[in-house]
DNA sequence: ATATTAAGATTACTTTTCGTAACTAATGAA
DNA sequence: TTCATTAGTTACGAAAAGTAATCTTAATAT
């Protein structure tokens, strides 16, 4: 039935879950904060905490936590989330030269 | 609100939904006929007809008929679509260093 | 005690997505 | 004419994903 690389397809699905990889654009830019991600990316606190949580299970985020007044708590990529910089750079040269104005006027217009 | 660029908030969105990264791992080895495709991926054949329609309408994938008996339709990848070929390898690159056995194991048992 | 602050859980609700199964269209063979 | 083949499309309902608003928790300042 299926003929690829489970080790590709489970990466593939994790990578392709939506909002992972704008989470992941914020994170390789360093530290980030919840209520930072929640305002710089669209999506509700609800499905940030879900994708953190799930990133944090998958290894590719840490969460820390600084017990003081009020508490603070960061998020950063380990080795294996660094590890996927490339993926992302990839991804941005490939929009700068590939994605149009006139197609993200499309977008908004929608 | 959002301090994302643009073009690359578009292409993440495109790349991250769902299947598009692997029709397009199937559609780097070459061209390929609709069943061939159904038979590979894990979707069905509704979805992957839709997805077919978006990387179509997006210029990544090109759809080239044949008029033979039976009609033979291949996709193939556009120039836009061959660019992301360092994307999918990154990614391969990753899971071969990143994804452990258990992990895969662990995906089976779910 | 009460107010404040960050992080995020919970609730209640709406919207979107996906799978199944049946159907269409074109073409040529029997 | 009726069947086979490829490549889809359509209708429908279930399941998943999404949102906004409101709680909760823990620590400290007043």
């Amino acid at each position: 039935m299926n003929q690829l690389c489970p080790r590709f397809e489970k990466a593939m699905v994790l990578l392709s879950t939506r909002w992972v990889g704008l989470i992941l654009f914020e994170l390789l830019k360093g530290a980030k904060r919840f209520s930072e991600m929640e305002a710089d990316l669209p999506i509700s606190g609800r499905l940030l905490s879900d994708r953190l949580k799930l990133l944090e299970k998958e290894g590719i985020v840490e969460r820390n936590i600084y017990s003081e007044f009020p508490v603070r708590i960061e998020y950063t990529l380990s080795e294996k989330g660094k590890a996927l910089e490339p993926v992302i750079k990839d991804i941005q040269h490939w929009a700068e030269e590939y994605i149009s104005a006139e197609e993200i006027a499309d977008n908004e217009r929608e």
